[in-house]
DNA sequence: GTTAAGATCTGCT
DNA sequence: GCAGATCTTAACG
């Protein structure tokens, strides 16, 4: 696995991780997907991100070495699904907001609901957990290992193409780009 | 101990 | 298109 694009830079390495697989595999079997939609949350001039106040018990995984899992939950119902992909101790993260369904697709379908259709299972950070099947139980995770985990794809495009646009969902520091989509893909969240 | 706000989704209008 | 559900975390008294 190509680890180049972690333990430096988060804004980098967001738009690095576009086009990687995330893979989870539980008892059920095995459920995968591309990975189209990311944004970053940086220690440095970020009201947004969790970090920016300082290490907590909460966001204390945020502030773990390079693919540590940061996983936390919000609103009651859903949990968010994040990679450190700074040296450790910098509080940084990306959020991995949607994912092309690949593999499992009866499995994620079992987990959303019935009749939830393709572009419904895992097009937003809520909807991605729960397809994943993603709790706090996997917070502070080496992604490099199972049952969780991240993989580069040797068949991407040289040529793909990425978008970036604001944050979705974030009261502070709306202006910055921080937002990276592959553009006109289908799965997006928006 | 209490309270307010949040990196969302679903269902109803 | 919009408001409500629902609960964990952190800040404050």
């Amino acid at each position: 696995m190509n680890e180049k694009i972690f333990g430096y830079d988060t804004v980098e390495a967001a738009r690095g991780l576009l086009g990687w697989y995330l893979c989870r595999e539980t008892e059920e079997g095995l459920v995968s997907g591309i990975i189209v939609e990311t944004e970053a949350y940086l220690s440095e001039d970020d009201p947004a991100c969790h970090a920016s106040r300082g290490k907590t018990k909460r966001n204390a995984a945020m502030f773990g070495p390079p693919l540590t899992a940061y996983i936390y939950f919000i609103y009651g119902n859903y949990y968010c699904f994040n990679v450190v992909t700074a040296p450790e101790g910098r509080g940084e993260a990306v959020l991995i907001r949607a994912v092309e369904p690949v593999a499992g697709l009866d499995l994620m379908q079992n987990r959303r609901g019935a009749g939830c259709s393709l572009k419904n299972l895992a097009s937003g950070p809520g909807k991605l957990c729960q397809a994943f099947a993603i709790d706090k139980s996997l917070n502070g995770h080496d992604l490099r290992r199972k049952p969780l985990f991240l993989k580069d794809n040797p068949d991407l495009p040289l040529n793909l193409s990425i978008k970036s646009t604001p944050r979705i969902g974030v009261s502070a520091a709306k202006e910055k780009q921080l937002r990276f989509v592959i553009t006109g893909n289908k799965f997006l969240s928006r």
